[in-house]
DNA sequence: TTTTATTAAACAAACGGTTGGTAGGTAATA
DNA sequence: TATTACCTACCAACCGTTTGTTTAATAAAA
C-alpha cells in the first residue's frame, strides 16, 4: 500500500509537451554541463520528480541527445537557412546571420552550448559527438556557400572554418574574461573583410 | 622529548613526489573533466586507494586547485616568459611562441584546458575561474608586450585578445572536428601579420 | 474501461570524504 | 648499538549521500 499524504498535485496534470522538456532541460544542461546535471536536476526544472522523467526519456544519455538534435536542428532551420535566402544579396545575409549570432551568443547564450558539451564529455560519451560535428559542419557550409560568391571553393571552406573557429573563439574568451567586447569587434571584423573581399573580385 | 616541527629533511621518503601527483591528476581531468572525474579514478592514476588522496589533499576541489595554479605557473615561467627574452627580436619570440603553442595544444592537448574546466565549472565551482582568468590575462600580456612594438597600447592588446581567442578557437575546432589543420594556418597567418606589422612601421 | 501521467519508494552502485591502524622510516638518546 | 619517540605513507573499511534507474500504486482523462 502507498499513502499519499501532502502530495495534493499528484492528479495526472495536462502532458507536458516534449519541446517544453526539452527547452527546460537545455537550461539545465547549460548551467551545470552534463555530468553536473542529474536528472533530479532536470525534473525539478520541469516540475516533476525523479521517477518522472522516465516516463518521457530512456535515460539522461538519450534525454541529452534529444536535446542536441532539436537544438541543432533549430539552428539549421532558423538561422543557417538565412546563408541560402535568394532574397537578399550575399553581404546581407552575412550581416543578418552576424547579427543573429550576436543574439544567439550574447542572450541565449547556447552558441557555446555544442562546444562545452563536445568538450565535456568527447571521451566519456562519444555517442554526443555525432550531432556536435553536424551542427559546426552545417554552419560551415552554410558560410562556405556565402563566401563562394567571392572566393573558390577551397578557399571559401578555409575561410568559413576560420570564421566559425573566430566566433567560437571569442565566445569563449568573452564567457571566461567577462568582456563583451570580443564577439563585436569579431563579427564586424568578419563583415568589413567580406566586404573587402566583395571589392578584389569587382576589381582584380 | 623531541618536536617535529617544520622538519622535512626527517620525512619518509614518499613514493610519490606532489608533481608527478599533480600531473597524473591533470590528465585524468583532461580526459574526463572535473565532474566526470572521481577521486578513486584520481588515486588509481597515481597507483593509489582513495582514502590515501586525502592524505596529499584535502578535498577533490583543492586538488584541481593545485593542478590549475601548478599548470598555470608552468605557462607562465617557460612559455610566456619567451615574449620578454631581450636575446631575441620581438618576431623570433612570438615565433618561438608560436612553435611551443603548436606544440602544447596538439601533443601536450593542455592548451584546452583552461577553457575546458573554466565552461563545466564556471557555474558549479566559480573558484576555479579566478586562476583560469589569470592564464589568459597572462598570455594575453605577453602578447601585447610583442605587439607593443609594431602598435600603440590599445591596439596592442585588442591584437593579443584577439590571437589568443583565434588560437583556442581553432584548437577547440580542431579537437571536436578532427581536423589538424586549424591550428597549423591560425598561427602561420598570425605570424605573417606580425611581418605585415613590422614593414608598416617601418615605411608608414 | 483503458490509457496516460505522475508519484513515492526502493534499488544497487558509485560518490566524496573520514577514520583507525599499520608498516617502515628517521633521528635523537641511552 | 640498541632503544625509543615520532613521523610519513598508505590502505581497508566504512560513513552518509547521491547517482541513474526501476517498480507498484494511484488518479485523472479519454
Amino acid at each position: 500500500m502507498v499513502l499519499y499524504l501532502n502530495t495534493p498535485h499528484i492528479m495526472a496534470k495536462p502532458k507536458l509537451d516534449r519541446k517544453t522538456l526539452l527547452k527546460n532541460s537545455l537550461s539545465v544542461f547549460k548551467s551545470r554541463g552534463y555530468h553536473g546535471t542529474s536528472v533530479n536536476d532536470l525534473a525539478a526544472a520541469n516540475g516533476l520528480l525523479k521517477g518522472s522523467i522516465y516516463h518521457y526519456f530512456d535515460s539522461k544519455k538519450s534525454l541529452m541527445l534529444e536535446v542536441l538534435i532539436a537544438l541543432k536542428e533549430h539552428y539549421v532551420a532558423k538561422v543557417f537557412a538565412k546563408s541560402y535566402d535568394e532574397q537578399l544579396p550575399p553581404y546581407e545575409r552575412l550581416r543578418e546571420l552576424a547579427v543573429r549570432a550576436e543574439e544567439i551568443f550574447t542572450f541565449e547564450e547556447t552558441g557555446d552550448f555544442f562546444v562545452n558539451i563536445g568538450l565535456e564529455t568527447m571521451n566519456t560519451n562519444p555517442e554526443f559527438l555525432a550531432v556536435i560535428k553536424e551542427f559546426f559542419r552545417d554552419w560551415i557550409g552554410s558560410l562556405q556557400d556565402l563566401y563562394l560568391h567571392v572566393l573558390g571553393r577551397e578557399e571559401a571552406l578555409m575561410q568559413a572554418e576560420r570564421v566559425v573557429a573566430e566566433l567560437e573563439g571569442s565566445v569563449i574568451m568573452m564567457k571566461l574574461l567577462g568582456d563583451v567586447g570580443y564577439l563585436k569587434r569579431t563579427s564586424t571584423r568578419v563583415l568589413n573583410e567580406y566586404k573587402e573581399l566583395e571589392k578584389l573580385k569587382l576589381k582584380p
